[in-house]
DNA sequence: CAATATTACTCAGTATACCGCCTTTTATTG
DNA sequence: CAATAAAAGGCGGTATACTGAGTAATATTG
C-alpha cells in the first residue's frame, strides 16, 4: 500500500520518537488500533501483568491493594463509601472484602448506630501487608511509564485525570468527586 | 450527605484511631489518583460505560465487537490468532466465540487441514451487525476523548501506543505483529 | 405512629480475563 | 517408523466488574 502523504503527516504530529514499523503496520491494517477504548483496555491488561510480576509473592491484586490502601486511611468505612472511593461497584467491594477477610487481612463488623452497614477495617496482618507490599506496587507503577520522559509522563497523567474528571459520571462506579483536585 | 454528624464522627475516628503513621506516610506518597495503573483501570471502566450507553440496543460488549471486527477482515481465523490479534487470552476467545455463536453472529468449523484448529467466521447476521453498530461504537470512542483538544488527543494516543509497544511482552495476551496484515 | 420511601447490603446471573492441567492432533527426530 | 515434542483447544478454577431483584433497617411523611 502507498502510505504517502497521510503517514508523513501523522509522523510529524507524533510527539517524540517513531514507532516500531511492525506496530505501525498493525495500526494501518487493524482498525482496532485506532480505537482509544481498545488501547486503554490493552494498557490496563499490561498494568495487571506488571503488577502481578512485581507483587507475585503477596498474592494481592491491584484492586485488593487499592481497597487496603483506602482502609489504611479510613478505618471502619462502609461498603458504599469504599465503592465510591475506589471507583468500583458496591457488589464488587463486598466480594473483594470477603476474600480479604478470609485471609485475615481485614475485619468486618456490623455498625451499632446503623445496623444496615457493614464496616471494614484493616486487621494487624493487613497493615503489615500494606506496608510490606508498597515498594513492589510502586515499582509496578513506575515500570508502566518507564519509557516516557519526564514531560511526556506528566502530560499523560494530566490527560488521564482530565478524562476521568470529565467522564466521572458514567457507570455505577462513579467516584466521590472530592477525590479529584485536592 | 445530610448525615454530617456521622461523617464528622467517622473523620474523628480516623484521626484518633490507631493509625500507623509510617503507613500513612507511605500511602500519601503515592495515593490512588497518582497511580497510573489505577487511573487507567478507571478510564477503562469509563469507556465500558460509554460503550454500553451508545451500543445498548445491540447487546454487544467492546470485546465482542473487537472480535467481530477482526473476523470481518480475517475470516476463518483460528482461536490463537484471534487471541493474539485482540490481545486477550485464548480461553477467553473461546468463551466470547461461544456466546457470539449462540446468537448466530459467528460460525465455527474444524479445519480440514489441521484438525486441531477451530476456525471462526462471521455469519451473515454478524456482518450486518458489524455494519449497523459501527456508528454507535465510533461515538463511544469519540466521547471518551471529547474533552481533549486536537493536540492533546494526538499526544495521548501517541503515548498510549508507545507504552503498549514498550510493554508488549507482558501477559499471556501479548499481541502478535505478524499473523494479520500480509 | 403507621404507611411509605430510602438506604445498605445480599444474592443470582452475565461477561470478561487469566492460569494450569489435560487430550487430540500434528510435527520432529533418533 | 515409533517415540517424543509441540501446537491447538477444552475444562475447571479464581478474580474482577456490573445489572437487577430482593431483604432488613432506617428515615420520611401523611
Amino acid at each position: 500500500m502507498a502510505k504517502s502523504a497521510k503517514t508523513e503527516k501523522k509522523k510529524a504530529a507524533a510527539v517524540e520518537g517513531a514507532l516500531n514499523p511492525e506496530l505501525q503496520q498493525l495500526i494501518e491494517r487493524l482498525p482496532l488500533w485506532k480505537r482509544p477504548g481498545y488501547l486503554i483496555r490493552r494498557l490496563h491488561q499490561v498494568h495487571y501483568a506488571l503488577f502481578f510480576e512485581e507483587c507475585q509473592e503477596f498474592g494481592i491484586t491491584p484492586v485488593q491493594y487499592g481497597l487496603l490502601t483506602i482502609l489504611s486511611g479510613n478505618p471502619d468505612s462502609d461498603q458504599i463509601s469504599l465503592a465510591q472511593a475506589l471507583g468500583i461497584d458496591r457488589t464488587n467491594v463486598a466480594d473483594v472484602l470477603t476474600r480479604l477477610a478470609q485471609r485475615g487481612l481485614v475485619e468486618r463488623t456490623r455498625s451499632i448506630e446503623d445496623k444496615r452497614m457493614v464496616l471494614a477495617r484493616l486487621a494487624p496482618e493487613g497493615e503489615k501487608l500494606v506496608a510490606a507490599m508498597h515498594p513492589a506496587m510502586s515499582r509496578a507503577q513506575e515500570r508502566l511509564l518507564d519509557t516516557l520522559g519526564e514531560r511526556e509522563r506528566e502530560a499523560f497523567l494530566a490527560t488521564l485525570l482530565k478524562l476521568l474528571e470529565a467522564n466521572n459520571k458514567y457507570g455505577r462506579a462513579a467516584l466521590a468527586t472530592s477525590k479529584f483536585g485536592d
